[in-house]
DNA sequence: ATAACTTCTGTAGTCGCTACAGGATCAAGA
DNA sequence: TCTTGATCCTGTAGCGACTACAGAAGTTAT
């Protein structure tokens, strides 16, 4: 059994938000020892360690609890997983076309920049309705 | 001079947005008519569709706001506009690439979630160390 | 006169943490 | 044994940029 320091250095998932995930009931109430510390065994550990890996890959925290309460059912439910995972994907992507408009609409509006104007070209398409 | 949801129609800033940036300090206090309310002038309206396209651009309200006193104040400082600008495309294709590594990671845990497998591959990429 | 719209102020909620404050407890060295 | 420093506890507030109310007051249209 591991104190939250030890369990959070294990998982790579910070104390606070250890405590953050408890009040959350994202995961379960741990163990206390007599001095009314946290005890998290090797079994809850791994489970950080998960919430870990779905957050690192984006997951929202909403989806992560899915995801992890699907992993610790009984039968796991792969089409579940899969239509989360590709919801998941889809919206990525969105995101990541959405970035590429914006860095577009950026470089044409910087494009002029350098040119020695007198005010700024930036700035005045921007004022332009 | 306009009241404050015609302000919002014509500059696309919503009507508790507008507030929000006064209440912040982003935009002056506009006049007030004798009933109390907020009587923009087509000046005012040119700010708040200026601040819209700041924003539509993915420039942060901090940013925003000194493109604003950069744009408003006297003599163009056009460098530091450009500063600004090509932090934040670098900052926008830090995020691009980052979601691309995300977008492929999950593309390669999503792989093999069809082939009929007794327990969810997924699931079982992410359990593991 | 009545209904429906708009505006006002002030506050709280969103998401996922993160950073305190103020106190208790523990481990290790002198 | 004493002290120092690390770790832990609870509870609360802050981040960014809005968004969504509640409850009241004023305006406009029928």
């Amino acid at each position: 059994m591991f104190a939250i320091g030890e369990a959070s250095r294990q998982s790579g998932v910070g104390i606070e938000t250890i405590r953050y995930y408890e009040r959350e009931g994202i995961v379960p109430k741990p163990e206390r020892a007599p001095n009314n510390r946290r005890m998290y065994s090797a079994h809850d550990v791994g489970r950080l360690r998960f919430l870990k890996k779905c957050r690192d890959l984006g997951f929202p925290l909403a989806d992560t609890k899915t995801l992890l309460s699907l992993s610790e059912g009984d039968g796991e439910d792969c089409r579940s997983v899969k239509e989360l995972a590709e919801l998941h994907i889809f919206n990525v992507r969105e995101k990541i076309n959405e970035l590429k408009r914006l860095e577009a609409a950026l470089n044409e509006l910087t494009a002029n920049c350098d040119s020695g104007n007198v005010s700024c070209p930036m700035l005045s398409k921007l004022r332009t309705d």
